[in-house]
DNA sequence: CCCATTGGTCAAGCTGCTTGACTTTTTGAT
DNA sequence: ATCAAAAAGTCAAGCAGCTTGACCAATGGG
């Protein structure tokens, strides 16, 4: 049976496992151990700038309610703050406390790490070429988890 | 702040995602609707030699009771059977069936067409380079759904 | 000024996975 | 040959994380 073309698809989705689980891992170690995957891309996102439930559901393709429970998730677990809008009464603001920044710095470490064993294994130039085609390629919307 | 490795890592689940989303919308519309794309990883493995319940866990790093499920579904959908395996009387073997099969095909024409998008993108050589790269550094292991 | 739209929450429900307990068959060490 | 331990699979129950549905408060275009 002719499945080499679903085989170049599994290559990219174990690749893409083998970064959420060393990521993932890395971060635990390193005492964020109440954390979960889908929380990096909450914390990926208002590192980029401040946002509100809506847009973090609608960056993560999930519904509005799911994104709230997120942050009421980490908001208990002091990872972020709620603050109201001042340009909008009914919108909140999400925020990094402290502990938060000081995970997304966890967790940009740990990619670097990883990054970093790929550079042994392609050399800094293969992986440059790899993550511009990549680039080229994936889609710009929702940053969900796959399935 | 410095995410910049985190948007390495980020890239690389877009592109996955695109992947997965496409297959998945492309095997839907050729009439297996009733497929998601967990099951996908059944067939992969199935296709790859017959495999009983344990093997397809251990394959996508799910319990054994879970990937029971799963052939369960698919059983109750008409795509694989469960047979006794001659050499051992505790295990069973998971065939695909003719509409197994199909849906087989299906899901491979749908990764090759989006593969030949991306050759369009990039061009042969690149696309080429690209998955010798991501095989180098995917680790080799399980091959779940990512979170 | 009003009403359709938007941001957000509360509540309930469901799906897909897990842990736990069990049966049957195989393996391997004595 | 025997018998304990391991392995294949299933049944049952529970739970986590998401969904749909209903709702309130604030906004803003006509």
């Amino acid at each position: 049976m002719e499945t080499e073309n679903l085989a170049l698809a599994v290559v990219v989705l174990a690749a893409a496992r083998g970064l959420v689980d060393g990521i993932d891992a890395r971060t635990r170690a390193a005492g964020f151990d109440d954390l979960r995957p889908a929380h990096g891309f909450v914390f990926a996102r208002i590192a980029a700038g401040d946002a509100g439930i809506s847009e973090l559901a609608a960056h993560m393709g999930v519904t509005k309610q799911a994104a709230s429970q997120l942050v009421d998730e980490l908001s208990r677990k002091g990872y972020v703050r709620r603050e109201p809008d001042p340009r909008d009464g009914r919108a909140k603001i999400v925020t990094l406390t402290a502990r938060g920044v000081a995970a997304t710095r966890a967790a940009d470490q740990a990619a670097a790490e990883l990054v970093g064993q790929w550079r042994q294994t392609l050399g800094a130039e293969a992986v440059g070429t790899l993550l511009d085609s990549l680039g080229r390629v994936a889609p710009a919307g929702r940053l969900r988890p796959i399935w």
